[in-house]
DNA sequence: CGGAACATTGAACCATAGTGTAAGATTGTT
DNA sequence: AACAATCTTACACTATGGTTCAATGTTCCG
């Protein structure tokens, strides 16, 4: 009992919005804290830590979702080894599809890119033209 | 007056589900079509058309909201090609902010996928533990 | 004629990660 | 005591791209 800090205080040392730690809290991600006499939320430095540890695991890439498992296994005094590594193994096969979408789209965004300018000259617009066929895969490099 | 099909051949032929297309036309893509006596959606070969620029420009990476622009600079007759460019451009710079973000993911998750079966021999986890700490950085090299 | 397969509508719902609002209670400062 | 700031709640809303549902009507095939 030294220490205990409202929610806007746990916010602004975290660096999130208080309404984002009232929402972690129904999503059950964050316990639901002790409250003061007033009804008012109060933290302590364990509820710090385990925000601290929602907001890095959401930068490494984890959804909330994600996250919620990990500290199920933090929780939990279950071997967890292998899940947080299947966990991240299917973590990072999403994104690395993700990302490959993304190359993929960018290459095509580019490609109309280049439409766009080489048409620029003739009074259409390549790109409008072009987008009513079916392509499947626009390089960029026309053959 | 020769043709003219109905919202389930539409889709079929278009590869997407009639939901799909009455959502379209709620989100005002598609022009309300004509209708049967029986109150039917009658398509023609213009709608076709145009559902299948639609799909395109969404491969192609172009949001609905994109496509929505793309469209009306069809109907105008409006010189066009200037807003077509910077159209691509913008969508092209989220795009591109988003692989770089999601390249920055993967090389974190890559980082703790070797933390955990590093950390497999001795009884802890080597990510539950970690990601306590603010890691702004990890990219699986430790020094 | 019967039943399957298709169509109609509006409204609600899905995932994701929160944000915003209204109305009221409490706290800190002057 | 007055006033601003902060807290409480529940509910609605944001963006994205649709999907599902219920109840009802139509068309096609045998």
């Amino acid at each position: 009992m030294t220490d205990g800090c409202t929610i806007g205080e746990l916010a602004r040392r975290a660096g999130v919005a208080a309404s984002t730690v009232r929402f972690y809290e129904r999503r059950g991600l964050l316990e639901a804290a002790g409250r003061s006499r007033a009804n008012y939320r109060i933290y302590g430095p364990r509820a710090e830590e385990r925000l601290g540890f929602i907001r890095s695991a959401q930068q490494a890439g984890f959804t909330l979702k994600d996250i919620e498992v990990l500290l199920g296994f933090r929780d939990d005094r279950t071997p967890s080894c292998g899940g947080v590594q299947a966990l991240i193994v299917s973590r990072l096969e999403l994104v690395e599809a993700e990302s490959r979408r993304l190359v993929r789209v960018e290459r095509m965004l580019r490609g109309w890119l280049s439409v766009c300018r080489e048409a620029e000259a003739s009074g259409r617009c390549g790109v409008l033209e072009g987008l009513r066929e079916k392509n499947l895969e626009k390089t960029g490099n026309r053959p």
